[in-house]
DNA sequence: TCTTGTCTACTACCATACAAGTCGGGATGC
DNA sequence: GCATCCCGACTTGTATGGTAGTAGACAAGA
């Protein structure tokens, strides 16, 4: 499941665990679910159960494993009402940037914008999900700290670890590509355009999208999902 | 400066430590930049320094500290940066959750919040400024969880760890409390006139007030700020 | 059959010891 | 006097042993 950590005295090791197994999980590798040993991690990795017990310390403050005391530590199920928790936060503040974006986001800034677009159109055309996604985290990540939101886009990747599980889970029958990117596109026009409240309006409808997939998911995929209540009630946007 | 833990197994040390240490470091009794040992501090507590370790990681992910490995560990200073960051994604968050609140937060809420009110004007007529401090964040963690959004409240607990260091600074002679109240007020009632515009405007301005005070602030006290560039220059408000 | 107590194997938690790196001061050579 | 080197007193990072507690299997008794 894990593979040993390479010696690279240049990091330190707990936070190389920490990032290996956020990987793990956000990925699907580890199922929701899941229990997760100290003792058996720190094996695989071939290093000691502290820096795993501080790495899991990190991931139980991110949401993405619980530890019960005495007990164990598991990979929390997605959680339906936590993925709209998350995104609701998500929105808000993503939408506080893009205005700011549109107002004084520099045109060199817009120029790699556009580049990148044109990446992600030719990932979507290779059928290479990995790549897009990746290239759509950049897209996002650029406005944000193209306008020195670099506080702003840490809360945001917070919560995208929520949501990228679903993400992972949805890849091979996803969300058409294409319709990713026009949405991309209207939100950069918008900024180009100066204008926030059409950027603002595009990126709405772009971060919504998560919700139409969502209820699909949990009734597919009954076992990865808490069995909350909201799973089965109307999804409400905001 | 601190004192020991009393035995208290119900819950873990760590968890105690870090409390402790968050709470002498966001009322100021912990100086900005004073550098903080895992020996000492576990000395002072009565307790080994792996819990210290943790509740300083803990820490450090909040922005409270800062950990340089083989060096030490540091009260950071407040960066007027920081607290513009923390203050944007803050203000983001709750106008979001404002809208939400003034849709369908309950009428028994509502009236608790008056309620609340009415303590926060007999705490300022008796100029009890800790204990209006208390109200105040009662009344905005009341709005968050009364509409379901524990998830936001926390994002904007993280966010006012770096904002309640200025606002102790500025206890003293601080802004009048009167005003805060009204403001209050006028979120109040626009959440009860179920009018979203007026209650997102009413907090917008509530939350914009501690930019008066911060230039003031980093000028009187140049030790305790981080020397970034921006403290000098003039504040944007979003 | 069902309850109850015990015993085992597991867990996280805490204390402690060791390793590795940083920084400052004093001795040493020039 | 001054630059350089080295050593020791710090720091955090990592490894390991011991403790307390939980869950579950299983057997004895009602």
């Amino acid at each position: 499941m894990l593979v040993r950590l390479e010696p690279d005295s240049s990091e330190p090791v707990a936070r190389r665990v920490f990032r290996e197994l956020r990987q793990a999980i956000v990925t699907m590798r580890f199922q929701p679910g899941q229990p997760l040993s100290e003792q058996e991690v720190a094996g695989q990795l071939g290093v000691s159960r502290q820096p795993v017990r501080e790495a899991f310390i990190k991931l139980s403050e991110s949401g993405l494993v619980t530890i019960r005391p005495q007990r164990g530590t598991f990979v929390v199920k997605i959680s339906v009402k936590q993925v709209m928790d998350a995104r609701f936060v998500r929105e808000a503040v993503e939408l506080a940037v893009i205005r700011r974006a549109s107002e004084e986001l520099s045109p060199g800034v817009i120029g790699s914008l556009r580049a990148n677009l044109q990446a992600q159109r030719e990932a979507a055309a290779d059928q290479q999900h990995e790549r897009f996604l990746a290239l759509d985290e950049a897209f996002h990540r650029s406005i944000a700290l193209g306008v020195e939101c670099e506080y702003a886009w840490r809360v945001v990747e917070e919560t995208k670890a929520q949501m990228d599980r679903v993400r992972y889970l949805s890849l091979p029958q996803a969300t058409p590509l294409d319709r990713l990117i026009v949405q991309h596109e209207r939100i950069l026009d918008g900024i180009e355009a100066r204008s926030p409240d059409n950027a603002e309006a595009a990126m709405r409808t772009h971060l919504r999208e998560i919700l139409k997939s969502l209820p699909e998911l949990a009734q597919r995929f009954p076992d990865l999902f808490d069995s909350d209540a909201a799973a089965t009630q109307p999804i409400r946007p905001a």
